[in-house]
DNA sequence: ATAATATCTGGAGTTAACTCTAAGTCAAGT
DNA sequence: ACTTGACTTAGAGTTAACTCCAGATATTAT
């Protein structure tokens, strides 16, 4: 599969796809004889997981470590559990964060949607 | 309340107050007679709003956006409502890209678990 | 009154994560 | 063989959200 194919499939750019490869955010692709890049089933899983974990905000420096580690072999294993472990509680952090927000908008906008009805607003902010 | 007083309330830093206010992501703050900014408690409610926002992801263009309706009166009510409600919109998206992601590391950390035990990874990625 | 400390402003610098450009190589169609 | 369009790399540029700095003014302590 062609990177333009893979940009279409993920729907992301031909130039984020070899970002993610140059930084080291997925392992090397597979390359044709004279050197252009054929995604197989694999380099799309760790494209598919990459974009995963980066829509859910963790930081690109993470996927790299993760990627890295892994490259290293079997030792490296204890050390992929913990950062998995580690974004794990970022991203669960995260979650209540937006969930608080969220929480907060819901309570602004059943006032504004009062207010709005009669065009009366009882409070700054 | 000193801009100090306040960062320390906020656990933010001075510099980050003062940008917040400088392009208008809080309405300008109550000044003492030499210009040096004295916090009242409805300038602290905004300084706490800005900070739930930003911390659950939201531009902090968007709350330059409701503060500027803010202060252009309750005619600005429905746009504000419909400010809240597309914010609340990125919001629940973003929830549950991180939803989906924690079940993905879920999912990679049980394994990892059981590898971490035996020793043996009988997966790629 | 003086020294030390805090705050002020305007503007420059930083960081993460892309995004774009230029100049060159490769592949497909005629 | 030649043209057209896709792909390559290295490196520069962009954007959001801070973060830092310098020089000026203000407040507090001795």
């Amino acid at each position: 599969m062609t990177i333009r194919e893979a940009s279409e499939k993920f729907d992301i750019s031909q130039d984020t796809l070899r970002y993610y490869e140059r930084v080291g955010m997925i392992p090397p692709v597979t390359r044709t004889a004279s050197g252009i890049r054929d995604y197989q089933e694999d380099d799309l899983a760790w494209v598919e997981l990459a974009i995963c974990m980066r829509s859910a905000g963790l930081p690109v420096e993470a996927m790299i470590e993760y990627v890295k580690l892994t490259q290293e072999g079997d030792s490296t294993i204890p050390a992929r559990l913990q950062l998995l472990k580690e974004q794990r509680e970022e991203l669960l952090k995260q979650k209540e964060k937006i969930e608080a927000t969220l929480e907060r908008l819901n309570y602004k906008i059943g006032r504004y949607e009062i207010a709005a009805e009669t065009g009366i607003l009882s409070w700054e902010e």
